[in-house]
DNA sequence: TACTAACGGAGCGGAGCATTCCGTTCAGGC
DNA sequence: GCCTGAACGGAATGCTCCGCTCCGTTAGTA
């Protein structure tokens, strides 16, 4: 919308993120999706795709090491936070859940091969988590018996929280399912939950074979 | 250990148990499995299988069926439960974590089409739900913004909880994961959370590619 | 010994998918 | 206006994998 940029490189450009983008939607929705499916998701042909990586696997670890990047962004953010101590936290957790970065991992975590980059990021994310954890429990808000380690698993767990027709839908269960879990990791009491439950209808849904 | 039969009719019917226990393991492992490993998990040919279940389909129908029905008896049995209300109602969400039904909704649910004992069995298991949950809630030891739906909201995502290398050790890290969110569920606090964290090299295993 | 329920497991047939390849389009230089 | 090649679209290829069948075997039973 910003630049009238026309042309094959232009053009290209677009792409890049087109795909990527396509590629992030699709695979988290069904890890196990044919490459076409990608590149129709893109509105793309095959070859736009394969010009720009080797094979899938190539391309199911970019998105993952985006989605890393994600995720040290927020960190990163957090930590930069100087107000309250559970507010910052608090406000972690629930961009991550919102960026929903732990998708890819709960999903494609393991089918594929992992590259250095990708451990670079690894290293960096935990020591994000490290920090920010300590200082978070160094204020006194959240529990005694928490570990940085239930931050991953956490994450994980709301990724799996997957009801909901539209994908703002699932978000704001996902909202909720974290409102809760975060009522239990503070230390002091609480707050009203996000949004309202799952209803019938969506639950119903998981059941009809997917076409 | 029982009984002492031999002969082709009891070892027949020690296979029925076999392949509904492979089954349900191999598939809760990988929901796109092949048949052949559950007959190889089972230690029976193919037609020991073929015998006993018509497809593939019918065989994961079946062991869907038998979940909804150990979640059922779960429910029946909280419900005659007089004893205190929190206590009979953890007690039935940590014995539904340790079950682990929702293994099955969670990877199962939509690879298969339902069949009407499916739909009465999941109706059944849903009035329990409401009984047992109104009851706890009528005894004020649970939020007032929490929901029945809440439940199958809370069991899902526990069951992706998947680190841990023995399956006792993935049982101790969603009992933790429960902990935690028992503690949100609850009007009154605290408990210790059970177990140790997730240790690191159990998040690294998580990216080995799967062979 | 003859009969048959219950098996084991190799192999058939077909579906699905990653990847390639060929023909097409068009921005940009002459 | 014409040529060149980067960037494409999408059909075709070649393979892997898996549900299911089938044939030969075993071992209770009469």
């Amino acid at each position: 919308m910003t630049a009238p940029m026309s042309g094959r490189k232009a053009q290209a450009a677009r792409n890049d993120d087109l795909i990527l983008d396509a590629a992030r939607a699709v695979f988290v929705a069904d890890p196990g999706a044919p490459v076409s499916a990608v590149a129709h998701a893109a509105g793309v042909g095959m070859s736009a795709l394969y010009r720009r990586y080797p094979s899938k696997e190539d391309l199911v670890r970019r998105i993952c090491t985006v989605g890393l990047e994600v995720y040290i962004g927020l960190a990163e953010d957090c930590l930069a936070d100087d107000g309250d101590a559970w507010e910052a936290f608090a406000t972690f957790m629930r961009r991550v859940v919102e960026a929903d970065t732990h998708s890819l991992t709960l999903n494609l975590a393991g089918t594929f091969t992992p590259d250095d980059t990708l451990f670079a990021l690894a290293e960096r994310a935990s020591e994000l988590n490290v920090a920010l954890f300590d200082r978070t429990r160094a204020a006194g808000v959240i529990r005694d018996d928490l570990t940085v380690s239930d931050l991953g698993l956490v994450f994980e767990q709301i990724a799996a929280v997957a009801f909901g027709a539209t994908p703002e839908r699932t978000a704001l269960l996902r909202q909720r399912c974290l409102g809760l879990v975060l009522e239990g990791m503070r230390t002091a009491p609480t707050r009203p939950l996000p949004g309202p439950g799952v209803t019938d209808d969506e639950f119903a849904q998981r059941w009809v074979p997917r076409g």
